[in-house]
Order: C-alpha cells, then sequence, then structure tokens
DNA sequence: AAGATTTCGAGACATAACGCCTCGAATTAT
DNA sequence: ATAATTCGAGGCGTTATGTCTCGAAATCTT
C-alpha cells in the first residue's frame, strides 16, 4: 500500500490531479485496480491517505510562526491539497472524509498553539480564518506565489488581529 | 443562450455542481448538445458566463465594507464558485479564463474601492489576500458559516492591518 | 412571397474512465 | 504438502465526453 501512495504521487506530479486515474496509479504500483478500489472508495482517498502518511513522517513546527512558515511553503502538500479540495467540491461524501481527516485537524493543531501564544481575548477562530484563507486562496489560484515572505505577510496581519477586541457578535456553531 | 444560461444555474442548484452534464443542460434547455459545444468551450465555461452574466446586472457597492459585506453574502454566487475553483484545479486552460474573467476581475475592483479608502503605505495586495482569501476558504470549506458577522470579523482584521507598516521585501510579480 | 442559406435540435458514434465481477497464479497459513 | 486466501489481470456494462450527420426550422436574399 505504500507503494500504491508512492505511485499516486508520482503520477500527480506528472499529470496534475485532472491527469490522475485508478488505471494510471494501478499500473504505476504494479497492481490491480481492484486492489485500489478493495482499500479505498476513491482516487481521492487515496491522495489524502497519502498526504497524511507523509505530513505523519514530518515533525510539524510548534511554535506559530513555525506552523505557518511551514505551511505556506510545503509545494509538495500544495500539488496535492488543491486536486482534494477540488474533488471536495465534486464528491460531498468525499468532503466529510477530507474535512474530518484533514482540514479540521490542521486547523485544531494551529487552535492549539495559537492559544498559548496569543494574549486571551484573540478570537482564535478568526485567527485560523486569516492563516488557512490566504494559504488556500494562493494554493488554488496562484500557488507560485507561496513562500516565506508570504508567510510573514500573514503573521503581520495576525499581530495586527490581537490588537483587535473580539468581535461581539458570536460565530454560529460548528 | 439566457435560456442555457438558466437551465444550467437551475441543474446545478438541483444536483451541485458535480451532478452537472452537458446533456442535462441541453435537455433542461431544451436544446442540443452540439448548440452548447458551438459556443463554450466547457460547462464551466457556460456557468462562468452565466456567473458573469448576472454579476452585471447587480450593480456593486462601491466603498470597501459595502464591497466585502456584499461578496459575504451572495450565496447564490458562492454555489457557482466552488464548482468553478474545482473545475480550475482540473483543467489548466480554464484556469486561466477563470482567473481572467473572473479572479482578476474581483481583484482589481476591491484594490481601486480599497485604495481609495484606506491611508497610503498599506500594502494593498495583502488586504486583497486577507478579504478573499477566507472568503474562498468559507465557500469551499463551511459556506453555512457566510454571513454579515464574518464580513464584520474581515473588516476588523483589515482595520488591523491599515495600522500597520507596508511589508519590506517585495512581492514577486504576478 | 419563394427559394436559398444558415442555424439548430436530435441522435448516432467512438473514446475514456468508472466500478464490478471473474479467473488463474502467487502467497500465506495449516 | 496441501488447503485457503490474496491479488494481478482483464472483461463487461454504464456514463459522460466530444465529434459528426441529418433533417427541420429559422433567417436572409431578391
Amino acid at each position: 500500500m505504500r507503494a500504491i501512495h508512492r505511485a499516486a504521487i508520482e503520477v500527480l506530479k506528472e499529470g496534475g490531479y485532472g491527469g490522475l486515474t485508478i488505471e494510471k496509479i494501478a499500473s504505476r504500483a504494479g497492481v490491480g485496480r481492484q486492489t485500489i478500489y478493495r482499500w479505498w472508495p476513491s482516487k481521492a482517498d487515496v491522495v489524502l491517505d497519502a498526504m497524511n502518511a507523509s505530513a505523519e513522517e514530518n515533525v510539524v513546527a510548534d511554535d506559530l510562526a513555525g506552523f505557518v512558515r511551514a505551511t505556506y511553503t510545503d509545494r509538495g502538500a500544495a500539488r496535492m491539497l488543491s486536486g482534494l479540495m477540488a474533488e471536495a467540491q465534486l464528491d460531498p461524501d468525499f468532503a466529510k472524509r477530507f474535512r474530518a481527516a484533514f482540514l479540521d485537524r490542521r486547523r485544531e493543531i494551529l487552535i492549539e498553539i495559537a492559544a498559548k501564544e496569543l494574549p486571551p481575548g484573540v478570537d482564535l477562530e478568526v485567527v485560523a480564518d486569516m492563516v488557512f484563507g490566504p494559504l488556500w486562496y494562493l494554493m488554488l489560484t496562484r500557488p507560485e506565489l507561496l513562500d516565506v515572505s508570504y508567510a510573514e505577510n500573514v503573521l503581520a496581519a495576525i499581530s495586527g488581529i490581537e490588537k483587535l477586541p473580539k468581535a461581539e457578535s458570536p460565530r454560529s456553531p460548528d
């Protein structure tokens, strides 16, 4: 199954997410299609698993600046993630799995880190949106702009939020 | 062709972008498939045209707060846009058209408005990313949270940026 | 108004990918 | 060594795509 992960990532790099098919992953991995269908409900889930598997190998920064910089400079992840986000728009079932297995996880990690560093009273949900919002916007529309200096812009904007009072109107629950 | 626009939007509302096909648009519009292929290179371009056509009818706000509030509360547009953004990830050619015909336009409008209101020295590119970033992030992952109070959060964050010096490192050109 | 030209709805056709099913070989367990 | 399971390979029906063709309707010409 590690071979299937690697095959998926290779095919993705070569033809982009749009050119990814189960057949190509299978033949690249030297595996029958049925073997893939046996373990994953869709090709997007294969890529999602591959993402998370490689993410577990890399230790993640545990301070806010490090987290933001690392997140904004992971080009390999960006290519996979833009495809997964696209798939999530087309397949509502996959969207749930994507949120649970990736989006929500990352958000929780960020909020946990931010809670330790930022003064009390800062709305951490807003901070999360200000970090992940521009990140996704860049990944999806101008991924070539993703770099450290962009991360610094985001960190600067957050330090601007710190100085603002928490919004008075509560946000609707998830 | 107006009938085709309407048909596309109707089918989109009923089955989501994932359930949208040329065949469904054609039969709903009482039109042959070939007629659609004659005028648009893909179904995404049909939806993009429909979006822009309906946008031209609505007059857009010409102050920053109005623009942000209007943008964050247009639920009908959100459904179309998430599908178009997905398509742009899968089809690089469409991605170019989507940027030119929508993303870049909206960005230019925002920057023009912001330039009049915000003090000189504010990095308008960063402002644009702080407006559109969270907007897209919400549209794509939790569209049910899009509302006026969210727009106010974004406006508050921007007023935080105003008070910061412009980033010293210039951004790479588009 | 009548005939020529174009536009268009409808449907046939080939292609590509999906998801399912089957079979024979290889692997694993007993 | 033999039985049981797993797996690669490939066939099959389905669905959507994009191209092509035809006959009818609409438009233009004179």
